[in-house]
DNA sequence: TTGCGTGCAAAGGTTTTGCATGGCA
DNA sequence: TGCCATGCAAAACCTTTGCACGCAA
C-alpha cells in the first residue's frame, strides 16, 4: 500500500499518517497542503497531488469531484476496508458532504444488481439534495 | 422554457436545437463549441456556458461532473422530466450512462427524507459501476 | 431608446508537467 | 552509485468575469 516499488519517504509516512488520523473526513489538496505549510518541515503541492494520485490507485484514498471550479475532495479508506458502507450526500446549500450510514445501502445495491444487472460501486456514487439542517433553516 | 424575461437570440435558437437533437447524450461545453465552430455563425464559449447555465437552472439540461475529471457533462432532457423516476447509471467500462426506470427510486428517495432528513435531489446523482452487458462480457 | 445578450480578452483557480536537485537503497 | 522522489516554476486546463459593442423589443 502507498508507495508501489519505489522509494519510502518522510513525505510520504507523513501524509499517510495525517490521511489515517483524518479516516471519514473529506480533505481538499489544499487542506492538506495547509496542514503541513505550518509545521516545520512543510510538504509540496506537487508532492501531495502525486502521492494521492498513487492511494487513489491502490484503492486506500476516494476522490469525489463536487462542482467545477472547487477542487476534488479525498478520504482515506484505507487498504482494510473497515467502513461501514454509507451514503456520500452532499448538501447544495450548504455544501456539506455528509456521511449517512444505512443498510438501506446494501438492500439497493442487492437491487440494482439482480433486477437491472448493474453493478453499483456505491463508493463513489454522491447523492445531491439539501441536508436536514438546511431544510429547518 | 430558456430563456426567463430576455431576450431571445439566434444564438439561443441554435443551441436549444441542438441540444435536443442531442437528448440521451452527454456532451461538454466544448462539444458544443466544437460543432458550432464548424458552421458560418458559431458561438462564442462564453455564450455557451451562460445559456447551459440558464438552461441548467430552469431544469431543462442535467449537468454532471464524471469522474473523468476536466469537463463537466451537459445532459438535455427537456421539459417532460415529470415521466417516471429513474436511475443515471454510468457504466465504468463502457462509458455510457443507462436509464433505469425503478420505483425503489422512490422509496429510497422516501427513506432518506423520513430517517436522514436528506432532500434527495435524485435526477442529479449518478450512479458509477458496471453494466450488465460489460459484466457478462 | 433601453438594457439585455454577445464575445473577445483576461482573470481565476485547480491540477499537471519539465527539470534540476535531493535522498533512499 | 543508480534511480526514484521531490518541489519550484510554469504550463495546461476549464470556467468565470470585465467590458464594449450589437441587437431585440
Amino acid at each position: 500500500m502507498g508507495s508501489r516499488g519505489g522509494y519510502r519517504t518522510r513525505q510520504q509516512e507523513e501524509l499517510l499518517a495525517f490521511l489515517r488520523a483524518s479516516r471519514g473526513e473529506h480533505l481538499t489538496a489544499a487542506d492538506i497542503r495547509d496542514h503541513f505549510s505550518g509545521c516545520d518541515r512543510p510538504i509540496g503541492t506537487t508532492t501531495i497531488y502525486r502521492q494521492l494520485e498513487r492511494l487513489v490507485e491502490d484503492g486506500s484514498v476516494r476522490r469525489y469531484l463536487l462542482e467545477t471550479g472547487d477542487s476534488a475532495c479525498y478520504e482515506y479508506v484505507g487498504a482494510d476496508q473497515l467502513n461501514a458502507p454509507h451514503f456520500h450526500c452532499k448538501c447544495e446549500r450548504c455544501g456539506r458532504l455528509l456521511h449517512v450510514s444505512c443498510e438501506e445501502l446494501s438492500a439497493l445495491e442487492a437491487h440494482l444488481l439482480s433486477h437491472h444487472g448493474f453493478a453499483w460501486n456505491s463508493g463513489k456514487t454522491v447523492f445531491y439534495g439539501v441536508c436536514g439542517e438546511c431544510r429547518n433553516a
